[in-house]
DNA sequence: GACCAGGCACATC
DNA sequence: GATGTGCATGGT
């Protein structure tokens, strides 16, 4: 473990914080719907994400037991405008199938499994990868795990504590292995990545207003450039 | 009208 | 093992 990594990382983490504030993740009522939201959110907008839950609600179908009767062909007319509506639906379905095989439809059941265990099942479940994977296991069962999504790549490949051509794992393994495991301070680290993500690193390699830009001028980095 | 958004599975080379 | 493609809506 490197220390100056760490010393990057918890700095980042501190100066997100100090400027967006606790991001109040994941937005959602029940644990369940976390999960819902977390396959229905995959490669797409959240508030497309939110239009579809709330359809889910207003025909009071988020709930396991809803999910598991309705066929995957009506569920998906449910779930339109969050996209890849068909394929979204059979995710559903494919893990509401999971769910009940293992743990009954009952969540704290779930809950108490190993992580590892947890996640190894998650994904051998099709539909489910290792960002939803990750966000299921983070925020809506609590458990330690660091959620690596395309801005955490992008954003910390600039800032050359990562390699371009990481792997999730690879990213994944950085972050675990330089910082406590902390589901509150996971949660909010990666919803301050999001949230960094969609305001700023868009294009541009740097912008003047990035609440990061003069960390990326740190002597780690400098000596990382001068490198390369 | 192009481009993007809180991915993943599958085909092909 | 790396790279390409289909899946689809709604906002900018």
């Amino acid at each position: 473990m490197s220390q100056r990594v760490k010393k990057s990382l918890e700095k980042i983490y501190q100066r997100l914080f100090d400027q967006f504030g606790p991001q109040r993740w994941w937005p959602a009522k029940t644990r369940f719907e976390v999960i819902v939201g977390a396959i229905l959110t995959q490669n797409t907008n959240w508030g497309n994400v939110e239009k579809a839950i709330g359809n889910l609600r207003a025909h009071r179908l988020l709930t396991p037991r809803r999910l598991k009767d309705i066929p995957a062909e009506k569920l998906a007319q449910h779930i339109r405008p969050a996209g890849y509506f068909n394929v979204k639906a059979k995710r559903l379905k494919n893990f509401i199938d999971y769910f009940y095989k293992e743990y009954a439809g009952d969540i704290s059941r779930m809950a108490g499994q190993k992580t590892e265990l947890l996640r190894e099942q998650l994904l051998s479940v099709s539909g489910i990868g290792p960002e939803t994977a990750d966000s299921i296991l983070l925020y809506a069962l609590d458990k330690p795990i660091f959620v690596v999504d395309a801005y955490t790549k992008r954003i910390f490949s600039r800032h050359a504590l990562i390699r371009s051509g990481d792997d999730y794992h690879a990213v994944q393994k950085k972050f675990m292995n330089h910082l406590k495991p902390d589901v509150k301070m996971f949660n909010e680290y990666h919803a301050l990545v999001v949230r960094l993500g969609k305001n700023f690193c868009r294009t541009t390699p740097r912008c003047a207003a990035c609440p990061l830009n003069n960390i990326s001028r740190s002597a780690y980095v400098r000596s990382i450039l001068k490198k390369s």
